[in-house]
DNA sequence: CTATATTTTTAGGCTAGACTAAATTAATTT
DNA sequence: AAATTAATTTAGTCTAGCCTAAAAATATAG
């Protein structure tokens, strides 16, 4: 039985192995959980011991097939919880990531298979992002970012790379949400700044939160 | 913010307040929560700390308004989470305390209140326990024992006192089932063991089993 | 290819929450 | 009312999970 913080060490091990093969660093561990390297490099050793990661001493750490498992395992619990909260609860999908943090934690497989049953087998979570299937297997979708579209090219909405709810907040102020054309008007050189237009409205928006809108290509 | 086994003595607390004006025993709570009396007094002091309980040294411990309506809230938790488990993911009755023990500890009002208006504003939680309102405020029925009744009055099965999933199967493989109409028949006075009528059925059970159904008169 | 900077680990300390064993207080019995 | 028994608290220990400061290993720069 897993406690929290071994649950929540994988899950941010998870999530920065995508772009590294060769190996997570104890710090960007540590600064992706708010807490300090010696906390980290101790709890390594703990999952080593449980073999759930790979770790050397000075060689970054990676999961072991079973430490991945149990992540994802975790993650689609997370994933389910915000589906329920949003489809069933009325929540907003700027206020479900701090009580889905909770959610995911608890334990019992028939609850999230039935909840996953109740939601009707969601693929996606609000925020665009698969749900791992029960044995693990996650169906990535080939993605851009806005920002990499060419003018003159549309792309629909189906992502975003920054989860914080200012972000979402600001995407739900301009009306850009999932599952919307995003064509590309104009790119103004100054500022690398993206004049864009919506089924009815035109605006401009930053490279930054161009950069985290995900889309594909249409 | 309190922690897991601060929510968890409150409650303890709480159930052992109700048949016990007088101050709750450190032993007794030590029990109910498979602990330590010394764990016990420790919490006592740092519940006392918080203005949640009022404790003095070997004279029993009791709620403030404060303790009480936390522990309530607590409470109210567990049970709408029982009810969304078995009205919405087909748990059985016996099935989801275990689960409801962890989800009852996760923290959102806005959560709790959605969920109680997704499930219709339940009264009763899958044991016949009557859900705290969001002020703390529990409504709780007249009930009197199966084992009080005399031959021939018949009594509404509208909870139970043990709910040991143990005893929530055995009732299950009787087809007594919350609602029942349930008449005295007889009372062996070797045994004191009860000879029942349901609906369909009669038969015979022990006084241990009728001292831990909960009916109103009819 | 040293020297410096950065990263990581070790060493040691802290808190919450549990425990056992011993001491103290309260309750019960004679 | 004293003596015994039972309940409770204190004292001291342990583990998990965090921390800071210092040491060690690795990476980078001149």
């Amino acid at each position: 039985m897993l406690s929290y913080s071994e649950e929540n060490h994988l899950k941010a091990i998870f999530h920065l192995s995508v772009n590294n093969e060769s190996g997570v660093s104890t710090n960007s561990i540590a600064s992706k959980m708010n807490s300090k390297a010696p906390s980290v490099t101790e709890m390594l050793k703990k999952l080593s011991e449980k073999d759930l990661v790979v770790y050397k001493k000075y060689q970054g750490v990676l999961l072991t097939d079973f430490g991945r498992k149990t992540a994802l395992s975790v993650i689609r619990k997370h994933r389910l919880w915000e589906v329920f909260l949003v489809e069933k609860l009325n929540f907003k999908w700027d206020e479900v990531h701090d009580i889905a943090e909770q959610l995911e934690h608890i334990k019992s497989e028939k609850l999230t298979n039935e909840l996953d049953k109740f939601l009707d087998y969601p693929t996606k979570d609000p925020h665009g992002d698969p749900i791992p299937n029960p044995a693990g297997f996650i169906k990535y979708t080939a993605k851009l970012v806005l920002s990499d579209l060419l003018i003159g090219e549309t792309g629909k909405f189906i992502g975003v790379k920054d989860s914080s709810s200012t972000f979402l907040k600001y995407l739900d102020k301009r009306e850009i949400s999932l599952g919307s054309n995003i064509k590309v008007i104009h790119k103004e050189e100054f500022d690398e700044s993206i004049h864009i237009g919506l089924a009815e409205t035109n605006l401009s928006i930053s490279v930054k939160s161009a950069a985290n809108i995900y889309v594909t290509k249409l």
